[in-house]
DNA sequence: GTGCGTGCAAACGGTTTGCATGCTT
DNA sequence: AAGCATGCAAACCGTTTGCACGCAC
C-alpha cells in the first residue's frame, strides 16, 4: 500500500527541519502512529495507543500535534459526516468505503476517476486541487 | 436544479404521514428552509433564518428535528472535514465542490462517474449504496 | 384524551486555549 | 541561552438529554 515506515519517517524528519518544525518525541512518536495506523484512527484512539509507550503524553499534545501536521500536509483530515475528526497520512491519491453501521473506513484506488476530467462547468468555479470519492455503503462484518 | 418547493412539501407531508411522524409548524418550517436553502446550512444557520418567521422556536428543535429528518431520510448530513453539521435536502444524485478557505459548498452534476462501476476489488468488501464526489479548491471569491 | 413533540435548562464530549515549565536547537 | 513545544487545567462550543407542558392526532 505505501512506503516502509523508516523511510516515511526520515522523510518526515527531513520534511519538519524543512518547515522549521522541532523535533520531539511526541511529534515523532505521534507521526509514527498515524502513519502505521491503517484505520483513520481519532485524536483520543491515538491517545490510547501512545498511552502505552509514552504515558506522559497528554491528549492536548496530540490534538496540536495532529493540528500542526495537518497545516503542513503531512496528514490529513478525512471528510465524514461523524463529528468525530479522523486523520490519515498523506499518501498516494486514494478514495473511501465508509460502512454506515460501523463506521469504518476502508481504502481504495480507483485511477480510472483520478485521471477523469471533471464536468466543465466546475471550471468557472475556482482553482481545483484535488478530487475524492466516498463511497457508503454496510461491510461484510456488519452484514453477517 | 430540483423541483418547485410546493412540490416538495407536499410529498414532504406525504412522507410523514407515511412515516408517523406528526406534522408541526416547526418541522415543516424546518424543512422548507433546507428545501430552500442552497448552502447546506448548519444547525445554527437554521436557527438564525428560522428566527424570524418563527421567534420561538428553540435550537434544541432544530437539532432534533433535522435528527429525525436525517433517519427517515428526508435530509442528508454531508460529508466535510468540518466538525459542523451541514444539511441538505436529499435530491438527485450529485456532488460537492468545497472552498478550502471560506468552506463554501457547491452541488454539481458529474454522471459519467454515477455510471462508472465502482473497482472490482470493492465489491469483496461488503454491500455499496452510494458514491459521492468532494473536489476540494479555492472559489473564484476567495481567489480574487 | 393520549402521547408525541417542543421548549427550557443543564449536561455532555470533543476540541481549543492560557499559562508556566521543559526540552530542542 | 532562546524560544518553541508540552502538560495541566479550565474554557469553549456544538450537540444531546431529562423533564414538564402543549399541541397534533
Amino acid at each position: 500500500m505505501s512506503e516502509p515506515i523508516e523511510i516515511q519517517i526520515t522523510e518526515f524528519k527531513r520534511a519538519c527541519r524543512e518547515v522549521g518544525l522541532r523535533l520531539t518525541h511526541q511529534r515523532l512518536a505521534i507521526y509514527r502512529e498515524v502513519a502505521l495506523a491503517t484505520d483513520h484512527p481519532t485524536a483520543e484512539a491515538l491517545y490510547q495507543r501512545l498511552h502505552d509507550t509514552f504515558p506522559m503524553m497528554s491528549l492536548d499534545t496530540i490534538y496540536r500535534t495532529l493540528a500542526t501536521f495537518v497545516h503542513h500536509g503531512f496528514i490529513k483530515k478525512v471528510d465524514t459526516i461523524e463529528s468525530l475528526a479522523r486523520f490519515e497520512v498523506t499518501h498516494k491519491q486514494h478514495h473511501h468505503l465508509i460502512c454506515s453501521r460501523c463506521q469504518e473506513i476502508m481504502d481504495f484506488q480507483w485511477t480510472t476517476i483520478d485521471d477523469a476530467p471533471l464536468p466543465i462547468e466546475t471550471a468557472s468555479w475556482g482553482r481545483i486541487d484535488n478530487k475524492n470519492v466516498v463511497v457508503y455503503g454496510v461491510c461484510k462484518k456488519c452484514l453477517s
